[in-house]
DNA sequence: GACTGTGAAGCCATTCACAGCT
DNA sequence: AGCTGTGAATGGCTTCACAGTC
């Protein structure tokens, strides 16, 4: 499918332009330079054209780019031209905070139900969704026909849910527990680790001292 | 300080590194081997040799590593021998989220107070906390000593949020917010960005089809 | 003159492969 | 025999620099 492989690193940014276009088409901007996105998101200029490049000529030589345009292309190459359906597992603090979060939704990400296991806090109402018990996982799955599964159950819990996930047919994982997971290779999987985070923090405090 | 540069990847991989050894600390065991960190955690063997190889010899040749006496030494190079204050900005679903989470508390963060600008949720208590007016941020830093501040704002008051951060005296930030901020180059910075691991995971799953 | 698109060069991280210990 | 520590080789991402276009 895919024939060049692209640098992880590559759509992280395109991901952050594409955001960064957004507010410029509020702001009124018709065309922009290379330069310009770099100096707004912190990056060279090279760097903006060289993951452009990547996967067209989106602008115009002389002149720079369309915002509009060029904001489209970004949408469609991150796969936001529609919408994807998604599940949280795990109703705690975060899973709920996650669940809440308007930024998913503006983004194309429908939540479309949340799961624990906790017999307390199901049945709770988080905006518009309720949580449901985490034995219905299966049938929402094909239910809502959900392709990315959200984890934020606690560490020890975390691989249980994987295989959950992954058996109830799910494509994409996103995995914000503290633990190492095991899924197959054909499965899209990223972690968000909140620790790993603050420790990068601390080490490079640690340095200046 | 720093004489030979360390790559940020080998930093997150020495915060899994720990994790991973506290877990088997606990299962008991005594010595483990590069092959079998590696295993764990998901990475080359040779891998976790270069990374360990940074800092110094901690491993015996032809037997291993001593699991509790290399997590003293990872805890130490990644700065968690010692606690870090922590001041949270924002007490939306995510900064009461990341406030409640109890694990930066066991890695070594205090989360000393977590602030905000609407009059309806100052005084909430989240656990042992209450949420304070942003306006007490200076007083808090200097009382409190903090180090490290977490920015959970929306995107459209971060930049603001960090320059009060920064000139309160702040040495660290942890951006939750979906914006570019900018930071001197001597303030050690971070950002986490939910919208952009989920679009990562989208773009995957957009080449698959 | 301004700005894009891109091959080449440079740089950095990972993997390889083996010498050196136990 | 088993495993660490490490120089050398590889691979991949970023920067440079310039030809091409408006």
């Amino acid at each position: 499918m895919k024939v060049f492989k692209i640098p992880e690193a590559t759509v992280m940014r395109l991901s952050i332009y594409s955001r960064y276009l957004h507010q410029l088409m509020e702001e009124g901007e018709e065309t922009i330079s290379s330069g310009e996105i770099a100096k707004g998101v912190g990056v060279s200029s090279a760097q903006v054209r060289k993951d452009l490049a990547y996967f067209g000529e989106f602008g115009t030589r002389g002149v720079g780019y369309k915002v509009s345009e060029l904001y489209c292309q970004l949408m469609k190459i991150l796969g936001l031209d529609h919408r994807w359906n998604t599940i949280i597992v795990g109703a705690g603090k975060l899973g709920s905070a996650l669940a809440l979060y308007q930024g998913f939704f503006e983004r194309g990400f429908n939540i479309c139900a949340i799961l624990d296991v906790n017999p307390n806090i199901i049945g709770n109402k988080l905006g518009s969704l309720r949580v449901q018990p985490l034995d219905q996982l299966q049938d929402l799955v094909e239910q809502y026909d959900i392709q990315i599964g959200v984890i934020a159950v606690p560490a020890t819990h975390a691989q249980d849910v994987t295989e959950q996930l992954l058996e109830a047919g799910v494509k994409a994982i996103l995995n914000f527990s503290p633990r190492v997971l095991k899924v197959p290779p054909d499965i899209v999987f990223r972690n968000v680790d909140l620790s790993v985070n603050l420790e990068v923090l601390s080490f490079n405090l640690a340095l200046n001292r």
